[in-house]
DNA sequence: AGAGGTGCTTCAATTTTTGTAGCAACATCA
DNA sequence: TGATGTTGCTACAAAAATTGAAGCACCTCT
């Protein structure tokens, strides 16, 4: 399951589901929202781009493959929704 | 997001695929099938546990909401599949 | 007693991540 | 023209996480 070591790495999830929605960040802008320090979020999204999940185009924004990922992700977010909320009990 | 920080730790989300399907794996088993280190598993195990996702009663289990997770988690791996496949055309 | 399985723990070496700082290129405004 | 702000990074040393191999203590079965 290669995808899982892609995804697996500290920020990788967080990187995608910031850039849900059509949302285009640029380098900064991620660096804030990922709250990732700058070395690794270079990191992650050299990977990320090899992967073709994210793309660069003045700014970063996902890729169609990443828009599908993100799709995937719906039931894992809402997940972590609820699961969140019940610690908060 | 906790839960993505959770899970975007080195082996989380594969630790929990392997206890799909309500798998009892041993603490050797999932070295085996996660291939992870004893040291970064029994961090893992503990994080898992701590969150309520994994068990221990003889052999490790999903909890009824890792369960949940699970099925959370099915949509991320059919997009893991075929992100695989794609890389292998 | 011996052989096998269990869940770990330990350790040093390596890899990864972090946080801060700063650079070079470009746009904007004066 | 120069000053200012923004861009995408890179550099560095320190801290944290991970690795891989070894081994320990406990249990069970023969």
């Amino acid at each position: 399951m290669a995808a899982l070591d892609l995804l697996g790495r500290r920020g990788a999830l967080r990187i995608v589901w910031e850039l849900r929605e059509g949302r285009v960040l640029t380098f900064r802008a991620l660096l804030a929202a990922a709250e990732l320090p700058p070395g690794t979020l270079n990191t992650r999204l050299a990977e990320l781009r090899a992967a073709d999940v994210v793309a660069a185009d003045g700014g970063y924004r996902l890729t169609a493959r990443g828009a599908e990922l993100i799709v995937a992700l719906w039931p894992l977010m809402a997940w972590s929704e609820a699961w969140a909320a019940s610690l908060r009990t």
